[in-house]
DNA sequence: CGATTTGACGAACGGTGTTCGTGACGAATA
DNA sequence: TATTCGTCACGAACACCGTTCGTCAAATCG
């Protein structure tokens, strides 16, 4: 056995059922890691999940080789709630609901966020979103290739985008450090900024997240034609 | 003070000289932080950086508020060596020289890339690279508005291809997780994704690379008129 | 010269991932 | 039925991490 799949397999079916204890899980686990991102202070961590499930932390290496591997099946199991739209609908929506669904599942948690583009995102999920992004690119009339690199460069974009957004890296915040650094800047040392700092302040979220897509998809559809 | 510029006096000048060790300074912490980033193991610890300068972990508090501001001030630090060009450069050639050496730069070491989106850089490079940046964007003839949210979305960009460049996740290595991930999937669960797992694992991460800047400055350039 | 500030630092606290050794149990074997 | 065997649970420990507290000595000031 070379390279075993981790996604398989979900179940290790602990053989032993104890009285009064539920017997441990992998998808126990998961799921109690999942609880804890979305929760409290969204931080993770192998000995309070192991605590939850009111075991040691030793305890959960039989189900799961690695913090990594853990890591892994919890983006993957967040990902379930990406919607992914219907074959008919016109590609152009249905792309930006994809994405606009993705970026938002992601956005639940620093901590999934920041799983986003720590750990590369290959489970069943995963692949089920990108399959409807090569439908949509396809629908779109984008090269079979182009597609191919399009849909690395927008998971990526879209967890970035998360990863902003879940950590509270908002411009517009009066007390935001961007906002304090750049009341500071002088004309003279920096003119351009100092002129600009009303515009790369403004603007809500929502706005920069529409205008982040559009960038992505007129950039990926001109892509392969000419330079005007 | 209601609000202090970590940035600005870099040495408080410790006033105690002792005989035989040079006295601890910011600038001595930053640097040995940013020797451990871009050597061994490239990770940075307060203790080891402490270790190195032969003293405790405690001393460094006298210097630095917070992990998270010495990460900024190594991040900074590091975003010293990156390129910038000269004002008469015709704007493309220029634009794609300067993200190429951002990017680069943020390469040199997974906990470099790291620092780069998960603390907002506003140091006195990062606003100087800004400037350059909306030079740039200027002479191509982006709107202002337009031109302040595109540096956001090029950074971020940058650092999340630094990141990944960093990380080794280049699809094209024969045991690389996506590629063994890719091979698994089956033509009828998801035919698309089957089909296109050669142009998926093709292409070097310097093609990749000039691919995406082609994307995002297209996608700049064309934003603000109207769709095909 | 004495008082006061302040940098340096040892020790400790609470947190993290991971490994090791040891049981105890269910299932398969004799 | 009795015995072996593989595997799961788990306590304890290891090696890290960031951070805080209290103390001590040196340098500076009055």
């Amino acid at each position: 056995m070379p390279s075993r799949d981790p996604f398989r397999e979900s179940t290790v079916a602990s053989r032993r059922n104890r009285p009064a204890k539920a017997p441990l899980s992998r998808d126990a686990i998961v799921a109690e890691a999942l609880r804890q991102i979305s929760q409290d202070g969204g931080g993770m961590s192998l000995r309070k999940i192991a605590t939850a499930l009111d075991t040691g932390p030793a305890s959960l290496y039989a189900y799961v080789d690695d913090l990594s591997e853990l890591q892994a099946l919890v983006l993957d199991h967040a990902l379930d709630e990406v919607t992914v739209g219907e074959t008919g609908e016109p590609w152009r929506g249905r792309l930006e609901r994809l994405l606009r669904s993705y970026a938002e599942v992601l956005s639940k948690s620093p901590t999934l966020a920041q799983l986003a583009f720590q750990t590369v995102a290959v489970g069943p999920n995963a692949l089920r979103i990108a399959e409807a992004l090569l439908e949509i690119l396809a629908e779109a009339g984008v090269e079979p290739t182009t597609a191919a690199w399009a849909i690395d460069m927008m998971s990526m974009s879209m967890a970035a985008i998360a990863a902003g957004h879940a950590y509270g890296v908002d411009p517009a915040a009066p007390d935001s450090p961007v906002r304090q650094a750049i009341n500071r800047v002088s004309a003279d040392q920096h003119p351009r900024v100092h002129a600009a700092r009303e515009d790369i302040m403004s603007g809500t979220g929502e706005e920069r997240f529409a205008w982040s897509i559009d960038v992505l998809v007129r950039g990926i559809l001109s892509s392969g034609q000419p330079h005007p």
